[in-house]
DNA sequence: ATCCTAGCTTGGACTCTGTCTAAGTCAACA
DNA sequence: TGTTGACTTAGACAGAGTCCAAGCTAGGAT
């Protein structure tokens, strides 16, 4: 975690407390926290750190590409510290829980030009949707 | 569409004007409108329609599996009635347009045995970003 | 044809995520 | 150590969606 906190600084990031705890706590296992969860987690160690304050933080760690955001669907979107190994989700319909996974081929490749309209592609993501053992058995 | 509305009248539902309002909306060209723009939309018509009324609606839509969900990103979700010709989606980073495209392969069986954790696989979506010729040239 | 009632609709309040702002604070360079 | 612009804060605000109690109505029962 000091890397991404060394790279950060490389890049002229002002390295506020605020801002060291919201890295260390997504560097922290390889979950996928809400901006809620990275708050609760954070004010455990810096009690007065503000909602505003995560939402800045989680959004320039993902401009600046140390973390992915995933949108699940309608709820709250989930912060993936995972961002330097490329991996897709999947997702449990049932409860949520989310884990990497690594599909075989390029997803981009499998989509042929006259299906592109001109686009510049950038980028693709694959979310599987399942249900996971726990909630298959219910 | 008279297809749809008589598929649902087989499946118990009860046929009001605002429902088929909605059922109209969506069978009308191959968009990918918000409930805010369906409300809208159905409003020209049925000019009492409440917003409450249209996201029961098309809620009940996808549970029948009529019509699909498509979450973009942080916005509003999108509804989109093509859902009996499987396809995916690509999104311009700029606009938000949206393009029904259909890439070569499954992705579910590019998901190895080893990377479902046990999961019982109900379905992968596929989302391609870029930039459409619009805004790539700005 | 009319009646009944479960199911549908309504408006408005409410929740949940996330953004914005103005005022105060502080990391880092000089 | 002082200065300054970047950072943080609390709270107001906004957008999307859900919930609820009260009223309405489609369509089967009579």
């Amino acid at each position: 975690m000091s890397d991404l906190l060394e790279r950060l600084r490389g890049r002229g990031w002002r390295l506020t407390s605020q801002r060291r705890v919201v890295a260390e706590v997504l560097d922290g296992d390889h979950v996928h926290l809400t901006a809620d969860e990275v708050h609760a987690r954070a004010a455990e160690r810096l009690p007065e750190i503000s909602r505003a304050t995560v939402y800045n933080t989680l959004g320039e760690l993902v401009i600046l590409g140390e973390v992915l955001e995933v949108s699940t669907d309608g709820r709250a979107k989930r912060y993936d510290p995972n961002a330097h190994h490329p991996h897709q989700h999947l997702i449990c319909s049932g409860c949520g829980a989310i884990r990497d996974v690594h599909p075989q081929g390029d997803p981009i490749a499998a989509l042929p030009d006259a299906e592109r309209f001109g686009f510049l592609i950038s980028g693709a993501e694959v979310t599987y949707r399942g249900l996971c053992p726990d909630c298959a058995r219910r």
